[in-house]
DNA sequence: AATGAATGAGAATTCATTCAT
DNA sequence: CATGAATGAATTCTCATTCAT
């Protein structure tokens, strides 16, 4: 029955993201995941060599969604503006829908010494040249202004509104998505729109 | 031999925000904090009553320094326009000077079931307060828009700058923090400027 | 090698109830527990929540052992007296055969504040009230005094018959249970008997 | 001022034998008696060489009012009967009156290993000689039975007295003295009296 | 005579990992 | 594939004791 092992795996990825997503990586045992995930222990150490082995397929997962949920958004803007627009609700919906494992990955960003580290610099790497690639093609088009570095601009940006949906999300849970968006969308564009 | 009240505290706190920005709290033993701050374990336990409680006093402590700052930086500030950038220049002058404390924020702000969890949210109010107040200054003077809502506004303009911020400590630190504020001012004044 | 379930907690059993017998709860460390059982240390606080729920769980297996035992010795005896005589020997045999249970009950039992407090006055009633039963035939039959308060009475013949009991084993461990036996039931019979 | 030095004493005293018969010798901290008594912890080891020294201390003490309590009691009986009888009242008082001396007296009797082991055989041999002392005028004035064993004898009538009067204070504490004592007389009496 | 901050060895508890089934 | 009892090193926390004041 091969259901039966995606199955498994399912419920441990899901139980293991939220878990890590609410107290993060140190913070969450094998005990609460398995718990959750309604399995025993020795499953994961089965299918993984480590808990941090599970922490970096959580990673490659969550990561490889992430881009794929931003290249097919931005496919069709017909222009740079049109393609950060896209950007901008691609990423509130990714947040919203996969609240734990973007609270993990803002939780752990910064730290140095993970195993996991490497996973975590090629999600970084990946978002940030997708939003660059909007960024450049709009001040070609002359809507953004001339003299952005596109770089640090679009790490900037994907943490406003990373940052800007996480506290909607914990501090001001009963907004509807459209709302946030609605108020961040000006900024975000503000924030890189050549003058006049 | 026993030490001034005083300096012993400050050897924990620092060696402590130190390690936490840099492992996370669960990622941080009290061996290491000790070990760092040159006092006997014991000595943690005579102050506080637990690990989570010397969290909680380092977060309490690093909240007042930075309302602190923050207050100082904007008082002399002639306008709405003038204070944010001060705030944004005090912002990054808080972050690198507390680099640790700052991850350490960054790290735990999202949790939601942590014992410091009040102080937390403390911090929070207070910056955003600041910076909502600010706002308000450049809307009533004109130079913001006027259709802002200065809460959401505030705290999208804060992470904005902390994640910036640390982006910069993690994966570009030679850069120099006055190429940081030159590449972040515009993008946060255009954010926020009545257009035309 | 995990062993059978039931030889580890035999074991573990068996290692608490001696030291804890010997040095008291608070004098007896897990390490010496697990020492003494062969077993890891781990693996108490895999069966156990708690130092304090292990004596808890010790409790209530002594506490069904010796009802068991005084339920069985009672059984068949004829009469009032014949039943006191049993329990007496019972008693005696219970504590030479669980001596450390014994002394661990016994320097518990006036404790005010600890979580196993239930155990014990569950234990307490239990034995009382078998006594009591005894009494209660004794006096319906006339062989024992009719003033006799059944409850008061079968406390204090039991703790009469335990310090006996422990004052032999402790200081004077080399007597035969059986002379202990002839010189305590003399005294217990001419407490309760009606004279004449 | 030398009633101070009496003072602190005093306090220290109180609290720890209060909480020794609460918790037991290793059960209280030394932090806990301090808290109770109001000093500081660095006049526990002013006073004594260690904890070990302080328990001695106080059983010391109490063992000499238990002695002093007995002695005088006993000095204007006429006979054994009435001796023993003043016995049973002055051993109800005592523990009345010193409750939680009593407990950790009954507590830590059993005990192999402490340090102050010796304290507690003293004070056993002296009530029990006591005890046994009686218990000979009253055989050799012929109120007693003539073939009981002056020392078993003694031991257990004082455990019998004992484990009533605390299982009254743990278990009945809103009984009055006197009832306890009109109970227990007979059986005490009945135990030892020569029949008929 | 008394204090209380500081200590560090030792005790309780946790937890990632193993392995026989 | 999956299990869960057992492990033991690592970790948090305790507590008797010291000592400069």
């Amino acid at each position: 029955m091969p259901r039966a092992h995606t199955d498994t795996l399912d419920r441990l990825f899901s139980a293991a993201v939220e878990l890590f997503g609410e107290r993060g990586y140190a913070g969450t045992t094998v005990d609460e995941i398995v718990e959750r995930a309604g399995v025993a222990k020795g499953t994961v150490y089965y299918h993984f060599r480590s808990k941090s082995e599970l922490v970096s397929a959580l990673l490659d997962d969550g990561l490889r969604r992430l881009a794929e949920s931003f290249r097919s958004e931005i496919a069709g803007a017909p222009g740079g503006d049109a393609a950060l627009r896209a950007l901008v609700h691609a990423e509130l919906a990714y947040i919203e829908r996969y609240q734990a494992f973007s609270k993990l990955v803002m939780s752990e960003m910064w730290r140095a010494d993970r195993d996991w580290r490497d996973s975590l610099r090629t999600l970084r790497e990946q978002y940030v040249e997708v939003f660059a690639g909007a960024l450049r093609r709009g001040m070609a088009e002359g809507d953004f202004r001339a003299d952005l570095d596109a770089q640090t601009t679009a790490s900037t940006i994907f943490g406003m509104i990373a940052t800007a949906a996480l506290d909607w999300l914990v501090f001001d849970p009963q907004a509807a998505l459209d709302d946030v968006e609605r108020r961040l969308l000006p900024l975000v564009l503000g924030a890189v729109r050549a003058p006049g």
